[in-house]
DNA sequence: GCACGTTACCGAATCGATTCGCCTCAGACC
DNA sequence: GGTCTGAGGCGAATCGATTCGGTAACGTGC
């Protein structure tokens, strides 16, 4: 008499390896395992009777078991700025892009944020050979990860670049020739007092590549047009950004145009403009860096270096397919400088009141 | 005499295995690696020479061969919209939140887009053991991927919710309860004929819970409290947000109330506001569902029950370890609705124009 | 007829960890 | 003194894939 007992009957749930796949279809695991791979010759047949069995079970190769044996997981990292700090659209439109390049390209992503408290997350990403290559954003000028990477001998790409970038593999956007060249169209437009709404003054002090090197390029254009710029740092919020633009009618009247690079604090900026009652463009103009749909957003229009994120995550992704594939390869570098969109917010700068 | 090939001398990169360890300290393997797991005992002086060893090449143990013989992999998928949608901020705290989580357990995130045509990356997530669990967002009513993982026996915990969620684990944001909080709250204070701008028709064209939820929850309680509702639908931006206030001062000027769960057209919507020249909260008071910091952000401060999106990916993440770690326990669910925080965006309605 | 190459397949080793079974040596206890 | 117990450690099996070497069978060319 049976007992009481009811143990579930998992006969299901047997383990679908390449053994069980190769046993159902009477051959050996080596030949399920070249029939897939196709590196040895499986005449046709059999290779059809493999296919058959495995679309019956819905098999897929262990990811560990050939990880293993492979040396490889075909998986990347992406190193991201801990949640505490709010992204900002471009870097958004960074972390999504990597994600699809990577999935077109049948590559996993590891999500691992990184400063704060999570370092153990950041050495599990590097030591534990859970990934093949890693991508790292916001990169500091002197940036402890590089090194960390660089020791681990784990390749790498980053997107922005430190100080001495000359040996590493990174996509960058070119700040500096971007601010000239916003500097040099208001110039051009008769400008003579440009003010520079820089990224954080936090965010500067830890050493942020791209708002050093605006600041520089910035004073640089100003001095080589023979203008006078003001340059302003500013929290990457909206709040900030009306804040920043209040203190700076109060202080610099005379200022025309504005060059901006701190895409979050644009919406503030507008909203500091229309309460200020200031016409844009004809009594001051606006030029910057940004999203391009977040310049699209501003009113009116504004004329920006659209950053084009969406494709920098696609070239940092094939930048360390490459890097993987063959690392004795040269190092490559892509500083990209989109050209300027002439949009709305810019003209000619008016009269000097007499 | 030394030939003149000169190949580099890799000596130190020696692939650094439990073995190799072993070999250090004078040990077996086991004894390596029941000194680091402890689920045996080892003397003190071995384990102390073990850790020096470890400590001085920096050996962590491979995550691939670790997965392969524990068969788990100590990761979680996390399933997100494809970036070509763009995310709302509450779903981007989701993101941050359920990452930061992950990191905390010691967990990994596989980030996975889905939807589009990126239906590989979800098959490798459920079928190649590639996770211990996946966490879905952006839920359907009718969701196939929650029948696809359900198949899979893959544990899984969604953030939203299907039309019959009764077997699956999952943490959601009450949106019925809270856009009828509001509307009970606009109608206290004396509010007769509201509106509800809702997410976009599209959303809802293809089941998405939370905009059919509200909509019922509105119709429902604004005829409870017999006032008269106008259900608005407006597609996730900004623009939009603007012209469909302008639409409705157009079509129903005798609104005096607004309910909103639409959290990325609310700059259009305070933009459209503004430019209309309506005074908040004094003509019109508008209440709404949003993360805590949008609703700081919009002027005047938003009346808004506030998502708790960055503890909602924690909550999700908890409830899949516990999933994992306990396949039979009973299903668990997590209805999320937080109070309402009264901002400045509310007031008695105006007193009827004679 | 023999050497040789090709095709098609099998068996076994391997990747690097965990874990089970077994062994030895003390010390405790009857 | 013999038995038991537990601590401490070793060796080997195992997870599921890939891949190398081997081996039949079957032409093909001389």
């Amino acid at each position: 008499m049976p007992t009481l007992r009811c143990e579930p009957i998992r006969q299901w749930e047997i383990r679908m390896n390449i053994g069980e796949i190769a046993r159902r279809a009477g051959v050996s695991r080596s030949t399920v395992s070249y029939a897939l791979s196709g590196r040895r010759s499986v005449s046709a047949a059999t290779k059809q009777r493999i296919q058959a069995v495995i679309d019956e079970v819905g098999y897929r190769p262990n990811a560990a078991a050939r990880a293993l044996k492979e040396g490889r997981t075909r998986t990347l990292g992406l190193v991201v700025p801990p949640a505490s700090l709010r992204l900002t659209d471009t870097q958004l439109e960074f972390v999504a892009s990597v994600v699809e390049a990577a999935a077109r390209a049948d590559l996993d992503v590891l999500l691992s944020p990184s400063g704060g408290d999570h370092d153990r997350s950041f050495e599990r990403l590097i030591s534990g050979r859970r990934v093949d290559g890693v991508i790292l954003m916001e990169i500091r000028l002197e940036d402890e990860r590089v090194t960390l990477l660089q020791q681990a001998g784990l390749p790498f790409v980053t997107i922005g670049r430190t100080a001495h970038p000359e040996g590493t593999f990174w996509v960058d956007v070119d700040y500096a020739a971007l601010v000239a060249r916003c500097v040099h169209h208001l110039a051009d437009l008769g400008h003579r007092e440009i003010a520079l709404i820089n990224r954080s003054a936090e965010l500067a002090a830890t050493g942020y590549g791209p708002a050093h090197r605006a600041q520089t390029a910035f004073t640089e254009a100003v001095r080589q047009r023979g203008a006078t710029g003001i340059d302003l740092p500013c929290a990457d919020d909206p709040a900030a950004g009306e804040e920043c633009f209040a203190q700076l009618r109060e202080r610099h009247p005379e200022i025309t145009g504005i060059v901006t690079i701190n895409e979050a604090a644009l919406p503030g900026l507008q909203r500091g403009i229309e309460r200020a009652g200031v016409a844009v463009p004809r009594e001051l103009s606006v030029a910057g860096v940004a999203a391009a749909h977040l310049a699209e957003r501003f009113r009116p229009r504004l004329t920006a270096a659209d950053v084009p994120a969406l494709t920098m995550g696609a070239h940092a992704v094939e930048l360390l397919q490459e890097r993987i594939a063959a690392p004795e390869n040269p190092v490559r570098h892509l500083l990209l400088a989109p050209p300027i969109s002439l949009r709305d917010s810019t003209a000619p700068a008016p009269l000097p009141r007499t």
